[in-house]
DNA sequence: GACAAGTACGACGAGGTGTCGTACATTGGG
DNA sequence: CCCAATGTACGACACCTCGTCGTACTTGTC
């Protein structure tokens, strides 16, 4: 569950994958980069393949045309980077990382008051 | 208010200059090689000098063994760090991070009470 | 079979990291 | 005053990742 941080590129492409599954490769290059005025293709296989060696991706071969898809979900790969950051900077405890947060005002009361719903559904009363 | 990612060495410095300040180089040295057998002195100065051109850490020239201290504190850091995370996955708003944190049990209990009290701090009450 | 489109794979340059070596400066002891 | 020890300054290096591209092979279509 624990998963490598992923480079600019590589993330763009997850983000396509995130919206939609079994993507062509060049329908990945045609949104990547738009003008796309030559062989990016290469650039876009390349991505892939790595992304596919990560286990990010799976790959489609059903057809000779490939189509991708994305094998690990948006929110298992930022939860994993926050385990990640947190494993990094506070022995593993997101609590700090987070009050600091709280503490900086770098977060809106709506935000707050989301998230005390969200703790809330999550508190196990002790008779459970 | 936002800083750039630290690679693992210059990190191993940083948490040493968040427990202490005005440490010499010498006193990294041996505090991340123990084993010092040869001359890790070089990477010392090195990681110490790439570190103050990033703005981490300030040089106290006054005496002519340099002594070094933290200029970004970890929380800062930490803060910023988080903060990246969001821009990154989340278009900034750390809710849905935290979100999908607690939804995967990767946080306990006791984890979920502290943040709520802190949340409950931070709540701005009509009548404040 | 020829052509277009796709895949596979290797290569490259740029940038960052971690390491070290060497040259220069400063200090204190003989 | 000179020297050795310690520290600083700076450059070089091998390694890795990232983003990019070129080339050769494969596949489906006409």
């Amino acid at each position: 569950m624990d998963f490598p941080a992923l480079a600019n590129s590589e993330l763009a492409v997850m983000k396509l994958l995130w919206e939609q599954d079994l993507v062509t490769a060049r329908g990945i290059r045609e949104r990547l980069y738009p003008d796309s005025t030559k062989a990016q293709h290469g650039t876009v296989q390349k991505l892939l393949q790595r992304l596919e060696d990560k286990g990010f991706v799976v790959r489609n071969k059903e057809q000779s045309v490939h189509r991708f898809s994305a094998s690990v979900g948006s929110e298992d790969y930022a939860c994993g980077q926050l385990e990640t950051l947190a494993d990094k900077l506070t022995e593993g405890s997101i609590t700090p990382l987070i009050t600091h947060f709280v503490e900086g005002k770098k977060i809106s009361q709506d935000d707050i008051k989301k998230l005390r719903a969200i703790l809330d559904n999550h508190i196990e009363d002790g008779e459970n």
